[in-house]
DNA sequence: GCCAACGTTGGC
DNA sequence: GCCAACGTTGGC
């Protein structure tokens, strides 16, 4: 079981997003970074757990916690010529981007970047590292823990 | 294979 | 809106 932060701009799909969606979960689309369908389609697995991030909005921050329900399928909207997220270059037989599900397991206090930042035990988190775009990360288990027991008590 | 130009992300 | 950082593209 692995940890992972995972960036979403609330305007798009926030954490309340999440929540009112069905039980099962929601197709993590969009994703059209390699790296980061690579930790989808190759290590995300069913029950990884999941920090839900909020991105370019007023306050940036960890804004609750999910779980993968779905390991990785083709992402639908890389066929769609009406989607912002078409990919010409991909086909059915020969799949470019990949998303797993996700569902949601609650909401947590805002916690923003400032705050995160002041803990030398997170010090090392992908997140915080300059210069960081990726919109999905690893978290170290550590972290998790830091986090969730913590600050998010 | 190099690298300049360009596009995108995302905090501020 | 600005801009730093990074990824991608494409000419050579």
């Amino acid at each position: 079981m692995q940890y992972w932060l995972m960036k979403s701009e609330p305007d798009e799909f926030s954490i309340d997003d999440l929540a009112r969606a069905q039980r099962s979960g929601s197709a993590w689309f969009g994703v059209r970074n390699y790296q980061a369908r690579n930790f989808m389609r190759d290590q995300m697995q069913i029950g990884d757990q999941i920090l839900f991030y909020h991105s370019s909005c007023p306050e940036p921050g960890i804004a609750g916690l999910a779980e993968v329900s779905a390991e990785a399928y083709p992402d639908d909207t890389q066929f769609d010529p009406k989607s912002k997220y078409y990919d010409v270059k991909a086909t059915r037989a020969d799949p470019r981007w990949f998303n797993v599900d996700v569902r949601f397991i609650r909401k947590t206090r805002l916690l923003g970047l400032p705050e995160l930042r002041k803990h030398k035990a997170l010090a090392g988190m992908r997140l915080l590292a300059r210069g960081n775009r990726l919109s999905i990360t690893p978290v170290d288990p550590g972290e998790w823990k830091y986090i969730t027991t913590k600050l998010l008590k």
